[in-house]
DNA sequence: ATTATTTTTTTACGCGCGTAAAATTCAATA
DNA sequence: TATTGAATTTTACGCGCGTAAAAAAATAAT
């Protein structure tokens, strides 16, 4: 930087300035300096800029399982939206495992993140690392929450989503009953009760169907399940709604599989919704129906509320909790 | 460092020499630095480190595309071999564009790693970006050659994978036709060669069929020009072997709104074959007949092969380019 | 007990930058 | 032209560590 600040012909801490930010420096100065960069194609070493800062510029993204198409894309969203905002994301997948939400905890203290951006495993996670992480670092939770930790929680509101479900199903044809494997995080719990509670308000006797399984193979669970529940004959309705779009693909399978057709047409004898609008879901057979989540104003307002920690706001409590509306996609499935 | 190096009772230095090996210290002084980490769980500045080490212990990986659970699955992998040898892997998504691996590799070249492990986006790389990049930090190409870059090449060998599908549909009903989309990288052209190549072994007449489409949304290609083919009665072959998963399950999508039933058993009127073993390839509607890569092997010996480089370490021409076979995954679809 | 070897300590330097305070230059205003 | 305030430069320091060379200490071999 010496001698790039030489070649440019200003001194080296006002190149600084210039990369920290261009705009604070004088038009004619940050001509020289561009001009010099043309040249020379210096770039600060990252090592020593995160060194020296009192705060980097590192956000943590940190989603249960990036093999997810729906964490993928999520991801994804955000990672753009930081980096338009001028700051380096860096995203983590805990595969599902609570030892590697730990373990990217650990890894997280270690690149000194101005804010995280947390998608928690949920009953898997470990609380006391997370509340400790996040008293240290401005964290933001997202699509999961739990309570008491983090500074804000933006996701979806499934007492929304799953009565639009519950309501349309319910006008199209047979009470749906619910279809469910032992809960990963506090919305399949949430999405379970707001289905009872919707079932209720229309006057109709809900149906829970939980299936056995553990770990986040929701499609093989859904698959495995589904096929034994099917023989078993133990569908209380024909009408199912799945707790999430993944072990409705799966029951997909099972179904087509056992010579079920699917569908809201005549010729139907099952009709299966999900839940999130799974990137897949519109290439299933038949397309799944769905409802879907607001990706766009989850990432946009995580993003937003973790770079207002980073600035040094504070989040009113109003903000605290924020849930977005789903949306119905009806497809051929329901 | 100093404080804990006074409080474990040791030198600075000889606590520097420890964390980057910890064997490389006596026994008796070991245990001395390790029970006062019991006490005070310093660790070192990342950036520090970093900043000061001739080589850093980053390994950078590049796919083109991480919401593909393909590539999802495979970076995984890649990642926890990384580890296990002591180095820390950073994923990165080139989202299927050319400005994105351009980038990417700008930025890799900011975390200064030891090495790299890309998998090229293929016709939309930057040539010119890549071989400069692979001038100056050890790399190693897999999934997806581009010749004369890199260090090396890791992949599947489609001359191998392709005609073990094909004589297996033509042993099994009608020979197949090809689906193919405009290629987006040499894989794909090699594929369809392949293609070609065991049709006229089998003294078959071989019939590509290309559809329109750009960009990775694979799915959508192959169920918008499937539906499209399909309707103007436009495959020459009612068996088709599809150029990749991700184009089958979009051609499935389109068969089974289309009213065909797809499968080996008497009733159904169309066979669908894949490439890859998708992880979604189980779950469709009827399962997918693929070939599996072997992702084992390939993330194996990539790394392998990376560390070889990084540890200086030449790699001889018999190991410059490796194939690894594929196996046949017989399901429903074919 | 002496020598040879390994390990550790001491000493010293430098990595490439951020940052703070004081001194200076500059452009715009009065 | 004098004044003012902002922008810049100068000066100086420190971040937290790696690393190299030489000196000292501990261990192993003779």
């Amino acid at each position: 930087m010496e001698e790039f600040a030489a070649k440019s012909g200003v001194s080296r801490p006002t190149v600084s300035k210039y990369f920290n930010d261009p705009s604070s420096v004088r038009a004619s100065t940050r001509e020289r300096i561009e001009a010099a960069l043309e040249r020379y194609d210096f770039r600060p070493n990252l090592y020593a800029v995160n060194q020296n800062r009192r705060l980097t510029k590192n956000i943590g993204i940190v989603v249960p399982n990036l093999a997810d198409p729906f964490f993928s894309e999520l991801a994804r969203n955000i990672e753009r939206r930081c980096i338009d905002a001028g700051f380096s994301p860096t995203t983590f997948s805990s595969h599902g495992s609570r030892e590697h939400e730990i373990e990217i905890m650990d890894t997280l203290r270690s690149i000194r993140p101005a804010g995280v951006l947390l998608a928690p495993l949920g009953r898997s996670s470990d609380r006391a690392t997370l509340e400790a992480f996040c008293k240290d670092v401005p964290t933001v939770l997202f699509d999961s929450n739990i309570e008491g930790i983090g500074a804000a929680f933006i996701g979806s509101d499934p007492f929304q989503s799953i009565p639009l479900m519950v309501d349309y199903l319910c006008r199209t044809g047979a009470p749906p009953c619910f279809f469910e494997m032992p809960p990963v995080n506090p919305n399949a719990n949430k999405r379970r009760d707001a289905y009872l509670r919707a079932m209720q308000r229309l006057g109709h006797t809900p149906h829970v169907v939980r299936v056995e399984g553990h770990g986040w193979d929701f499609e093989d669970i859904g698959y495995r399940e589904g096929l034994r529940v099917i023989a078993e004959g133990g569908l209380p309705s024909q009408t199912v709604l799945c707790s999430n779009d993944r072990l409705a693909i799966g029951l997909l399978a099972a179904a087509y599989e056992s010579g079920i057709r699917v569908g809201i047409t005549e010729e139907c004898t099952m009709r299966i919704a999900g839940h999130d609008d799974h990137p897949f879901a519109r290439f299933t057979g038949p397309s799944l129906t769905t409802v879907a989540q607001d990706y766009k104003a989850i990432s946009e307002r995580s993003v937003e509320t973790v770079l207002k920690l980073v600035e040094g706001g504070s989040i009113d409590d109003s903000a605290r909790d924020i849930l977005f509306d789903g949306h119905l996609v009806m497809r051929a499935s329901a």
